[in-house]
DNA sequence: GCAAAAACAGCAAGAACTTGCAAAAACCTA
DNA sequence: TAGGTTTTTGCAAGTTCTTGCTGTTTTTGC
């Protein structure tokens, strides 16, 4: 393996994790810790990333930022986001999940975009509450501690009184065969019920996570309307997807 | 677990709820409570915080609210909040309204306290996630812009379902003849449904707000169980309130 | 003033880091 | 292509850092 290869690799999992332990690195690129420890400290000086005792963190890792200020993901959500957007149009009624992708979303729609946007994320309804021509419904429920997301059955029950044009789904793992797979299955539940309630469903994914799988799926690639990456819609990454019937962005 | 994220999440921690405990820490990161006070010494030594006996402060609470930085009523909302917690009991199942008072009595909440919360409030939803014991619900509905509080139908219809412990609710107007009163019809109807929904109803106002009076009215004085302020309960303040039948806490 | 909790100091085991060195690989240049 | 130089890599020895445990001292609440 070439040197070059290593780096981006660490690069490409410190911005994944925000951290990386020096022996999962070793361990991972079968080479002695030796070897990564002078990446690292190579990363380190080119201030590529943070060198700490025992690992390393991704910069930003120390900022109190709840999302993650990762500037390298940071990025390319913000990529993402801007193409979102402009899919957007005066009075829609639509639905937004959660992730940081889609508070990216939230924070760059105009000022002057009127819309009425439903959400069960604590994250995203804060970020459109800046706006003051956006209408926000939060979708209440059981919220998980983590993700700051409201689940369970009183959300799956006001989405399916919902018809909306649009439904805007952020984070989540895409691959051409499974489809969009979750790890969290009360996340499902809802997902689901929000396809279900629009007309036309976009997905946001940063490339990172296009051809990876977890546990659970929300649906199938059928059901999906539009793909928004960072990429170039012509980029041979997207290639596996264009066998189905949905808009590359 | 990296010295480092150790460090963030102590931070994180110490500038969201002002203050924390040694042994909160040790449990929450599992590792024993000498690696937790040599952590908060080096934070102390790097300025990052301030440690007390047992636990930890942030420097600057103040500067964190974003609200009135006003340090005054800052402290005061905080001595509020204190006493408000001694209140609740394990198990309780309760309803919070919105405002920084009851913000900061949801920063307060000890670490292992397990309640049930349920309330409109995104300020304090946000602030309830971090206590892994308390299950969060919140009252969806239309939000408002700078209250960030949900009111209208489904607000008030899901409580109408509710019959909980105890009701906190946060601002607001007080007034011995005139009993509480708010300026916005929408949060009215949302407060009364609270006090519909409970047995018992606590209210907390900073000693400014005594003796004021708004537009609408919430509920007589007679309608309350409790009054936190962060006056001494034989304040002559607060004679005006003794005739009702109410707690001064 | 007493008992309990918290803080401190010192120690030891283990993990992580540094340095120097030598073998191997890659890279010239004639 | 041969021979010399530079870069890369792994190893080993010694050092420093980290962490939990011990016993002792200080602080706190009653």
């Amino acid at each position: 393996m070439l040197k070059e290869e290593r780096h981006k690799y660490i690069l490409d999992q410190v911005h994944l994790h925000h951290r990386i332990l020096l022996n999962d690195l070793s361990d991972a690129l079968n080479v002695s810790i030796d070897t990564i420890r002078r990446d690292v400290k190579e990363l380190h000086h080119e201030k590529k990333l943070k060198k700490v005792h025992g690992g390393a963190t991704s910069f930003g890792f120390m900022t109190f930022s709840k999302d993650d200020g990762n500037i390298y993901l940071q990025s390319k959500k913000i990529q993402i986001a801007e193409k979102t957007v402009s899919l957007l149009s005066e009075g829609q009624v639509i639905l937004m999940s959660g992730g940081t992708t889609n508070m990216e979303v939230a924070k760059l729609i105009p000022k002057k975009l009127s819309l009425t946007v439903f959400t069960p994320s604590l994250h995203v309804a804060m970020a459109l509450l800046d706006h003051k021509d956006v209408e926000v419904i939060f979708l209440g429920g059981k919220l998980l501690h983590d993700a700051k997301f409201a689940v369970g059955g009183t959300v799956v029950n006001a989405l399916s009184q919902l018809r909306v044009d649009l439904c805007i789904l952020g984070t989540g793992y895409l691959d051409a065969n499974h489809g969009l797979t979750e790890f969290d299955w009360e996340v499902i539940q809802v997902k689901k019920a929000m396809i279900r309630a629009s007309k036309k469903t976009i997905i946001l994914s940063v490339s990172d996570k296009l051809h990876s799988v977890q546990k659970y799926k929300t649906c199938d690639l059928t059901a999906v309307h539009t793909l928004v990456t960072e990429l170039d819609p012509q980029d041979p990454l997207l290639d596996a997807f264009r066998e189905f019937d949905l808009k590359l962005v």
